[in-house]
DNA sequence: TTAAGTTAATCAATCGTTTGATTTATGTGT
DNA sequence: ACACATAAATCAAACGATTGATTAACTTAA
């Protein structure tokens, strides 16, 4: 035993995954806060009130414990398909369910802002974890979003074009997202409640909308003149 | 001279700043790479064919390097303000300039595009000097284009709309690099060549100004309503 | 007892940085 | 031309600190 040591009493043994947990939450919380490389283990251990060994106990290593937290959200964040492709919706309907979902975490808690973070520093930190994202959980949603627009088009197959618009009509809603920090420089009151965010949702639909609109008319432009 | 070394014809003595530019391009490619914590200063120097020394020699240390690759951009991005300010640039004629001069960056050569990269990892990491680039270069471009829509609104003060608006337009934009991975994931034809871009461009422009015209309406009405 | 959980101590590896010596270029007096 | 002095640049080597990971001893609950 060192000496000086404090006999902190934490409840011998705080029972069972009591430990597991306490280090997947700080841990996102660390990871999101200042990113991987620069977290190291210790840090991880210490401000979770566990011990070094727990990591690789529970965890294996460092890595493993990256990775149980990246696909053991703490909240699900739901930027669901199922909110806008259904069939039977209008444009509206499914811009509505889109950025509703989409937006739907800025309003809850930190637990899921951090979630955020860390995907989205997955995003220009790429440690492997994201070309998995990208195949099981974007790359079915743009395609989603693509058959909407399709349909919506009157379309069978999608070409350049309705990519591009959908990338553009996701790009609303991820700016929110990237340019937080950003906004909460320049116009903090923009996305400080979940009224504030309600009223993005809002904004949003019809900018989609109209961005819709234009793309349609377009077309027919270009239909006309061949 | 040492035995066994080969004669490696790096020119004795290649004077002057010869090796302090190699560190700085070297650098800004590695950690546009793999992030600032992920490269280590010894990987710096072999990559830049130059002694370990070098670095703190030149730079102090490693922050002092990374802030001189920030600082000194190798070819300047023209994110400029300049090219859609003028007051007599009709609306089209301003989302055009805006969009050439943001996405012109995406054409050009790895150096410029590696320069990007660094600053949009500073968003997720913040290390300090993205707060001077939010105060020195992002806030003075949104200030710009709040006060275009402003003038194109006709109204001397601007609104949690305009803000709103402005946020948005840029969102297009700044997509095309935060989803850059992503999109070459999914099209790659889409990014790939200076015309794509050009491509872009003008898709975009066609966008904001859909969605100006929807504010303008929803403005009306709003104002019809009252 | 057995197994699960916890702990402090320790490992080799790598980190950023510093050092002192060496080499090269330039300037100066003769 | 020459020799010498000064400063700039480069280099190998080593520093102390920290990293991720592992170990063995210990505690607790079943």
């Amino acid at each position: 035993m060192k000496a000086g040591k404090i006999e902190f009493k934490r409840s011998q043994r705080s029972d069972g995954e009591e430990s597991r947990e306490r280090l997947l939450r700080t841990a996102l919380r660390l990871f999101a806060e200042k990113g991987y490389a620069k977290t190291s283990t210790r840090e991880i251990a210490a401000a979770a009130g566990a011990n070094i060994g727990a990591i690789s106990y529970y965890f294996g290593d460092k890595a493993g414990l990256y990775r149980a937290v990246f696909f053991e959200p703490i909240g699900k964040a739901k930027d669901d398909i199922a909110l806008f492709d259904k069939p039977n919706y209008s444009l509206r309907e499914a811009l509505q369910g889109l950025f509703t979902g989409f937006l739907e975490p800025l309003k809850q808690g930190e637990g899921v802002r951090q979630c955020v973070r860390l995907h989205f520093r997955e995003m220009v930190e790429p440690t492997g974890l994201w070309a998995e994202e990208i195949d099981g959980g974007i790359k079915p949603y743009h395609t989603a979003l693509v058959e909407v627009l399709c349909r919506h088009f009157s379309l069978k197959r999608a070409d350049d074009d309705v990519h591009r618009l959908a990338f553009s009509i996701v790009a609303l809603g991820v700016h929110l997202f990237v340019g937080r920090d950003i906004m909460e420089a320049i116009k903090p009151k923009l996305t400080a409640t979940p009224k504030a965010i309600d009223m993005w949702v809002e904004r949003l639909v019809s900018y989609a909308e109209a961005m819709v609109k234009a793309e349609a008319q377009r077309r027919r432009d270009a239909a006309a003149l061949k």
